[in-house]
RNA sequence: GUGGGUGUAGCUCAGUUGGUUAGAGCGCCAGAUUGUGGCUCUGGAGGCCGUGGGUUCGAGUCCCAUUAUCCACCCCA
């Protein structure tokens, strides 16, 4: 038996509507926060990713879906929507708008993971981004913007972390001042994080387990290695944050695994431990893409994992057909099937039955769908042009002339 | 990539220390007199018991492998 993919899953049935109701929602939220929908390519050339994402990450190292096309190019599934959202900006101009350029998306990416519960293979992620605005503000607004929407869907149970994780002149200096600090204390830690040390020692921070952590209690933290600037930058975020309501917490151990990123970090993170929304700022993305040095800041958030966390009540009764037309013999058959037609047109959600079935069981099927109104067309109907009517919850039914239907129905 | 749990009907699961033609509930389809649902009753369809080997007179049950799925680590959304 074919089934799909490890790691896919079909949405359907009451979970998408789940699903509907929060990209409503989404887009709702992105209206009136002035961000223009974008949709790119699933795959794009694999140089995007090594140059975008980072050639030293996991993501792009172990976890693309990368081909060769019949031309010969390398080519891979979108890993994450971000890298090529800013291609678009700076290939479309858009630079030359009024800016900055505010966009969002939803759509499926692509990760070669195995799969564990609220990880897949394909996993759609909505974003936004935010190109040419240095100020936090944008952070502020992007944030905002997330603590919204979970808000509005009635999310529970999340909380934003933030830091700072500077620009690339504190970077240099904040390395040297951890390596001090680990160097004295190599052989304590993991082997991963030991060999991260050198290359990459920020990484060692979000390192799980229980023995680095303890390592590293008292490692100095990069808020405290901030310049001027980027200091300053992370202060105002605060106090914005503050102003706006948005109750947050300043975490040292968030630094985020891939390399765009600079100065502002944030993560909503639920309270078993799972990252909803993920972003930051990440001001050397465009122009190591080949575009102007432009700021710019944007999350990702897992679709899936949202919609997880509001699985329990949607009512399904806004769903039901108003109105289904069975049939009791040939011209009933007929007639239902046009009045059910010309209702639709009238934007009716009507139902008649296509399986040529008894009476009884039509009655049944039209219990089962939770139509509100119930009727049966027959000879006897049709000779004095009326229709009976049944009200499925009151049990009662009523005898209207059939030109009457769509007036008692509404 | 590493480690653990689980695979019996569409779904949720029973299947006793290995023993005849493999079960229940729900769902689906159809009946319980003439053109009317919900409750009840009756009947029906639907399973190579994940797959392949092995042990045995005999395997859904025990052993091995494989595969799928779920969970944890890693990483991430």
């Amino acid at each position: 038996m074919i089934q799909a993919p490890k790691g896919t899953h079909d949405i359907h049935g009451e979970e998408m509507r789940l699903w509907r109701r929060v990209e409503d929602e989404i887009r709702a939220l992105a209206d009136v926060y002035g961000y223009g929908e974008i949709r790119t390519p699933l795959f794009e050339s694999t140089d995007l990713y090594l140059r975008g994402v980072g050639d030293t990450t996991d993501i792009v190292q172990k976890e693309m879906y990368t081909f060769e096309d019949k031309g010969g190019r390398s080519m891979s599934l979108r890993p994450e929507l971000t890298a090529g959202v800013a291609r678009a900006y700076i290939e479309r101009g858009m630079f030359n708008q009024p800016q900055p350029t505010k966009l969002f998306y939803i759509g499926p990416c692509f990760r070669y993971e195995k799969p564990q519960a609220g990880r897949y293979r394909q996993h759609y992620q909505f974003g936004v981004e935010i190109f040419g605005a240095n100020h936090p503000a944008a952070e502020a607004e992007i944030i905002s913007l997330g603590h919204t929407l979970l808000t509005r869907l009635g999310i529970e149970g999340v909380r934003l972390h933030i830091n700072s994780i500077g620009c690339a002149d504190c970077r240099v200096s904040y390395n040297e001042k951890l390596r001090g600090f680990l160097n004295t204390r190599l052989e304590s830690l993991c082997g991963l994080c030991a060999s991260r040390c050198e290359k990459n020692p920020l990484r060692i921070l979000d390192c799980k387990s229980p023995n680095c952590q303890a390592q590293i209690k008292e490692a100095p933290v990069t808020t405290e290695a901030l310049c001027g600037e980027c200091d300053t930058h992370f202060t105002t975020l605060r106090d914005l944050l503050t102003r706006f309501g948005i109750p947050h917490i300043i975490d040292s151990k968030i630094v985020r695994g891939l390399d765009y990123y600079t100065r502002t970090v944030f993560e909503f993170i639920k309270d078993d431990g799972q990252t909803v929304i993920g972003g930051g700022r990440y001001d050397s993305l465009i122009s190591q893409l080949g575009g102007a040095p432009t700021g710019a800041a944007g999350f990702g958030m897992g679709m899936e994992r949202l919609v997880s966390l509001l699985r329990q009540n949607i009512s399904s009764s806004q769903f039901a057909p108003k109105l289904f037309i069975g049939h009791a013999d040939e011209v009933g058959f007929a007639a239902a099937s046009g009045i059910t037609i010309d209702l639709r047109q009238a934007g009716f959600y009507a139902v008649n039955d296509l399986a040529d079935r008894s009476v009884k069981a039509q009655m049944k099927y039209a219990d089962k769908i939770n139509a509100r109104y119930t009727t049966i067309l027959g000879a006897n109907e049709l000779a004095q042009n009326t229709c009976t009517v049944k009200d499925m919850e009151a049990g009662q039914q009523e005898t209207i002339p059939l030109d009457g239907l769509r007036n008692f129905i509404k």
